[in-house]
DNA sequence: GTCTATAGAGCGATAGAC
DNA sequence: GTCTATCGCTCTATAGAC
């Protein structure tokens, strides 16, 4: 793998395991194995690689959700893909981990991406709901933006829980709530 | 105000505004008006001083949100009036914000005080689910850890997607369609 | 394109005077 | 109890050789 590559995803794990804040210059050369002026070579500096490496993992963020919330199932079942699928609840939301650093959040390049990211994921399974409101699933009066919103802050919420407790349990619990509460409508 | 007082408060406003890693015992001093030995004379370090005002602002989530959760409403008005009280969403919660800092969740020490308030706060709302129940509010099918959970998780996700767009509307969004799925019940 | 050397600043902490 | 001085280290970045 070239060396700007191996630079980019070093950073996007760092981001994700210790936030902008928490992620030196040094930290990611070591992680890539690339010298101080290689990568001051390919990046200005630690904010221009930091806004790279943020783009590219909302990007995988929502081809992953893409492909849940996809497919030919009924809107509850592919919710129910989404919300259930293999997540590394531990290590939390590589974006919305995010939202936690001063820096990126008054950074509107840095922020835009994570505005992006979560504004689309909220549309998509807005359409998902809207869907199944149209084939009966769900009743008339339920609003798929507010639903919309409540799943996605399930998750992220769900993160906090499981990182708070140290144990993929509250998140767990969170998740098949949030899936009673959808199968009772 | 006296000294420690004074660090206390202002450790708990930098924990909440830039974490662990990004609040610097400097920082703290100038916050609080105090001199680097005088820090020193009252607290062996960052993480000492961490932990208190850590515990400190773990208690206060927990005074406010016993409040909310009390009186003599039903399940539903105390779940209602928890959810809607006035918060600083893009603040973001003091305590959750925390499980971000890599720091922070490895310390025993640290980490303690958060599952603490989490586990105590889902406790506390399946209390008011299962009087719910009690009271043929809520169906007898109903599990009152889960829908604690569900509650606690869209809070906290709510502010991660509120900070990401910049914006109390995903929030808002999140919290009312999580009342909508409660009353539906 | 990658290397080493160096910079000025801040980090977290300690020492010792007052 | 609070002050100033100092420590060894890391931070982010730049310079210039190769």
């Amino acid at each position: 793998m070239e060396t700007v590559e191996r630079l980019i995803r070093s950073t996007q794990e760092l981001l994700w395991e210790r936030g902008y804040v928490g992620t030196s210059p040094k930290a990611i050369q070591r992680e890539a194995g690339a010298g101080q002026g290689s990568m001051y070579h390919h990046f200005a500096g630690k904010a221009e690689l930091a806004k790279v490496a943020i783009e590219r993992s909302a990007e995988e963020l929502r081809a992953a959700a893409a492909e849940q919330l996809a497919g030919d199932g009924t809107a509850g079942e592919r919710i129910g893909a989404y919300l259930s699928r293999e997540r590394d609840v531990l290590k939390g939301c590589r974006v919305g981990r995010l939202t936690a650093d001063p820096e990126v959040v008054a950074d509107p390049e840095l922020r835009k991406p994570l505005a992006e990211t979560f504004a689309w994921l909220r549309e998509r399974i807005a359409e998902v709901v809207a869907e199944g409101k149209q084939n009966g699933e769900y009743p008339e009066t339920l609003d798929p933006e507010r639903i919309a919103a409540t799943i996605a802050a399930v998750l992220q919420g769900g993160y906090v829980l499981a990182r708070a407790a140290d144990s993929t349990e509250p998140f767990d619990l969170a998740v098949n709530g949030l899936i009673d509460l959808l199968e009772a409508m």
